[in-house]
DNA sequence: AAAACGTGGTA
DNA sequence: TTACCAAGTTT
């Protein structure tokens, strides 16, 4: 028996929903997983180009799973939140390896899976194997937040379990591919966080916080703190060939398993680190203009100094986490942002 | 429970 | 320029 709620959304969804996005062509559990992994805190426009590209290069989850982590690492370059992608690597060879290539049947199954939670769990098995199952991504927390008018941060316990409680009393028994769709297609283009439509929502008669006249109440706001400052020297040690020395991060933390530049405290001696890390003289080059790199938990000022060596990075001495690269015969592996950036500024 | 984890768009 | 935040999960 379904909900006039969810009655109204399947209707909406016939005429307005989204229906041609990448991930619902030939729809299979490994596609929507992949395309559920990218969306999280992402949005559509942003992940597009790079599911294309990562399904071309890895068709399946066997053929992702016999890849490299630097090459996967490489194809997410760009999107953040690389813990994804390592966790994407792992679940791909458990489910290769382990489940006969298959993704499970049920939830909980589903959800033990690296990188796979309760939201994502219940999204492949409804809209790749039609099963129902209840989501609640940031579109159906604003849509339901606001049909019931249920007032505080989401983040917070209380206020999560009665939202999932919600959105588990509005979703039908059939047809829940569609309806999930459904909802999440009206959370991003009508019910949206700022000036919401909602002359064109089907819900609006019933809608609460509609009703008061203060949709965009809801959800409650993260209550704001100061973001933590930091400061780091990122190092362009270059070659006479244009090689850049890069050092691979530790596998946890900010760009966990990137490559990225050496970093040193502001206050190091760059120079002195050459002669200490790679037993080389070296001559200071151009200073870049420091850039302020903003992340969701912290600032971070870096400031870029580039540095010359009079001979070739493979002769000098190199440690296990540590490689050349040069830009203009890149190699398969996973680059933060701002190190792009920084290495176009060179070459030009 | 609260913090960690990226990047680009928008106001 | 800064603040806020988007198809969340993990620790």
């Amino acid at each position: 028996m379904s909900s006039a709620f969810a009655r109204r959304m399947l209707a909406w969804f016939d005429d307005h929903g989204r229906k041609d996005l990448p991930w619902q062509r030939a729809a299979s559990p490994y596609r929507v997983w992949v395309s559920e992994i990218m969306l999280q805190q992402t949005q559509v426009g942003t992940v597009i180009p790079y599911y294309e590209r990562f399904m071309a290069r890895f068709p399946t989850v066997c053929e992702l799973a016999a890849a490299p982590l630097d090459e996967v690492l490489h194809h997410w370059s760009g999107l953040g939140y690389y813990a994804r992608a390592r966790n994407l690597h792992r679940t791909a060879r458990r489910v290769c390896e382990l489940l006969g290539g298959e993704f499970p049947d049920d939830l909980a199954t589903m959800q033990s899976l690296p990188g796979i939670g309760r939201s994502t769990a219940a999204a492949i098995l409804s809209l790749a194997k039609g099963r129902r199952a209840v989501i609640l991504d940031g579109n159906v927390k604003r849509v339901v937040a606001r049909y019931f008018a249920v007032a505080g941060w989401p983040g917070t316990t209380a206020v999560s379990n009665r939202l999932w409680a919600l959105a588990d009393s509005v979703t039908p028994p059939d047809r829940v591919a569609h309806y999930n769709q459904a909802i999440m297609d009206l959370g991003a283009t009508v019910c949206t966080r700022s000036r919401p439509s909602c002359g064109a929502c089907p819900l609006r008669n019933e809608c609460v916080s509609h009703g008061r006249g203060n949709p965009e109440a809801y959800p409650g706001r993260k209550p704001k703190k100061a973001l933590p400052e930091k400061a780091v020297r990122m190092l362009l040690v270059c070659d006479p060939e244009g090689a850049v020395l890069l050092e691979r991060r530790p596998p946890t933390g900010v760009w966990g398993g990137l490559w990225c530049l050496p970093e040193t405290a502001v206050d190091t001696d760059p120079l002195d680190w050459c002669l200490d890390q790679l037993a080389e003289a070296a001559v200071l080059g151009r200073r870049l203009p420091a850039r302020r790199h903003t992340f969701s938990h912290f600032h971070l000022d870096i400031e870029p100094i580039e540095i010359l060596l009079n001979r070739p990075g493979s002769a000098v001495m190199e440690a296990q986490s540590r490689l050349w690269y040069n830009p203009g015969t890149p190699r398969s592996v996973g680059l933060a942002a701002p190190v792009v950036r920084l290495l176009a500024e060179v070459a030009g």
